[in-house]
DNA sequence: TAGTGGTCTAGACCACTTT
DNA sequence: AAGTGGTCTAGACCACTAG
């Protein structure tokens, strides 16, 4: 029984066997698990490959493991969830509409407060700030406005953002960075109202993201949409 | 040099070097790597360990891989990311504030007709319908409108909801199930601004949770908190 | 067809924590 | 003190796919 990999690894045979026995109720919370040993034993395998069962269905939070204390079917205290925030444009074409770009203003300014401080930048010093649109056919799907720090991305500030937007070009010409996101809900302004072409005070949907790379913020972005237009769904879980 | 683990794993070292020469750009987008083979050489450990820190770093979405043609650095090209949604109790008192349940409405009801075809019922057919209400401190911050099967979970019918809440209630009372959720924005009704004590109109942000067991829609929940009380932030990436 | 990643094994030692 | 999970190794075979 070496390798008996018929169609589908071990591991993810034992994983399944196991979640089934802890979603139908079998295994209920707080139950204690044999051992790994034995488990491996039940299954015909090698204790890593039970392990590694095990530890990802701890990943995905149904198990709670401790050393000596053993694998137990843990209580579901709170509800992870995962989203994918794709790129705008895949978005708009998923929904089989037109894509379009447009910029509305791109100006060194003076940020903000909390976008300054989050750049680290000396009072009185300017930053990138682009405000631009997104469409999917004759309505605006996403206004996105963003301040870029130009002592991360001293770059951008020769970019005129005119066809490429700033997401776009942030992903293909800055590496890998951290990304926090805040999902919030907000009345549009006055100002915002007009760009989205919507009625003030209209619910929108808004993502803010916070870029860092190498312990600096290179940019921060806030992306609102209408909230008749958008809903963020959750990725379905493994 | 076996189980050399001085404070941190090997295959987490591993993963840290790489993931350094990655973020640092070192290894830009496309790069191709060397094999595990390789790597495991110049890191002095098994091919095992090597690869289970690259086998990470892809499902964090750093790396691309393929039998045969490689490990090659990502473009990135959407950004995933992680909301945990904890249990309300435990979000207002970790903003310091005293959480009280309310019960508002607790009826068998004729559901709308998405929520009968969830359910799976028969047209004509009730379900119980209960509304109630999360508060911090002296503010309403969460109003939760939630239907529950009761061909799936009949206990439910003898609940009275008047002390525990039906969020809670199913946590310890339904083994476990998928979840999928929807996060959209939404101006409050004229009905959920009077229960949320504030004007008509006001954005919201709703969390809309399904519950699925076994096949079988358990309950949809709506939860709505206004705009300016709450929002999601994303937990810190690995 | 050759080379890459994906999985598996048997055995080992270590770290942690309950008893 | 003992038993659990966490990690590591050396070697092996398999599955996929670029050349």
């Amino acid at each position: 029984m070496v390798g008996a990999v018929g169609s589908q690894p071990v591991y993810q045979i034992v994983k399944a066997r196991m979640l089934d026995r802890i979603r139908s109720g079998k295994l209920g919370y707080g139950t204690l698990l044999p051992c790994e040993k034995e488990l491996a034993v039940e299954f015909g395998c090698a204790r890593l490959t039970v392990h590694r069962a095990l530890r990802e269905l701890a990943e995905e939070g149904y198990l709670e493991r401790r050393r000596r204390a053993g694998t137990r079917v843990a209580a579901r205290a709170s509800l992870g969830l995962h989203l994918s925030v794709p790129r705008v444009d895949d978005e708009v074409q998923a929904r089989g509409k037109v894509y379009r770009y447009e910029l509305l203003e791109r100006q060194a300014q003076h940020p903000p407060q909390d976008v300054a401080d989050a750049f680290g930048l000396v009072s009185g010093a300017k930053a990138l700030h682009v405000i631009c649109r997104h469409w999917a056919n004759d309505r605006v799907f996403q206004l996105e406005d963003r301040w870029l720090n130009p002592e991360a991305v001293p770059n951008a500030l020769d970019q005129p953002f005119v066809h490429l937007g700033p997401n776009m070009w942030l992903l293909q010409n800055v590496p890998f960075s951290d990304v926090s996101h805040e999902i919030a809900a907000a009345a549009a302004t006055e100002v915002e109202a007009g760009w989205l072409d919507i009625a003030p005070a209209t619910a929108l949907l808004q993502i803010r993201r916070r870029t860092v790379w190498q312990g600096r913020c290179v940019t921060v972005a806030s992306l609102s949409h209408p909230c008749d237009q958008f809903s963020l769904v959750s990725s379905p879980g493994p």
